[in-house]
DNA sequence: CTAAATAAACTACACTTGTAGTTTGTTAAT
DNA sequence: ATTAACAAACTACAAGTGTAGTTTATTTAG
């Protein structure tokens, strides 16, 4: 399993938005101008293939669900793609959205309150 | 110009670290086992043609550094990559990461210390 | 100057991805 | 039953990527 390209990975964002879809749903959802209905066709079965996406037979077509969850998709590619280009630290790389202004303090402060919360209720 | 698939990144990479290199020298730096020296020179002269690479000519040999900065390759192709799978949001994205106990409260604390630091240094 | 060493250019090829036409099989309407 | 509609399978191909062998050009040591 390795790295979805970008096409792809709009495909499974989709799916997982949808929960399960066949291929025309797919390809409804996405921007014009649309593939073709076989182009979407052929990389959901590629995908398939390859282990993100798993299909139930609905007679002559088939529904897709995604095999993976977009939180693991995120642990196992995402997160190795963005801390390897900062010192394999997540921290690095949040702060380096925070130079860029990307996130704010008071957003910062925000995310502090919701685990705080969390953890207080939790477990 | 299109995201980087993950060799491609690797050299990139190394190319960030040392600034100015020969395919030899970023050979060196790769894990074994090392590819042969002609798959990291075609793939070196690969992205120059891409406009990831610029090169110096050196007689019999070139040079190479990078034709766009690490930030900016962060900023252009992993952000959007990033945001695009939690609601276009930094915020959102780190939550997860924060949910994930990848990141802990401290550190965000740190990370705001920085920021407020440099804000009444800075300009 | 010649030869050895080296590095890039050129070439080649397999695999992946994006794309879609053609064929086949299933379902639904008459 | 026949046919129309539709979706998937099969097929095909171009572009991009990973890989490295072969050839050519440059540098350096004798």
């Amino acid at each position: 399993m390795k790295r979805l390209s970008e096409k792809e990975e709009a495909l499974m964002k989709i799916i997982w938005k949808m929960k399960k879809a066949f291929a025309k749903d797919v390809r409804e959802e996405l921007p014009n101008p649309k593939p073709h209905i076989n182009t979407v066709a052929t990389t959901m079965r590629r995908l398939a293939d390859k282990g993100f996406l798993k299909f139930e037979d609905f007679g002559a077509t088939y529904r897709y669900s995604a095999a993976i969850s977009k939180k693991e998709y995120t642990n196992r590619f995402v997160k190795p793609l963005l801390t390897g280009l900062f010192g394999n630290s997540i921290k690095n790389a949040i702060s380096f959205f925070a130079e860029e202004e990307e996130i704010s303090v008071e957003e910062l402060k925000e995310i502090i309150r919701l685990i705080e919360d969390k953890g207080s209720k939790g477990s």
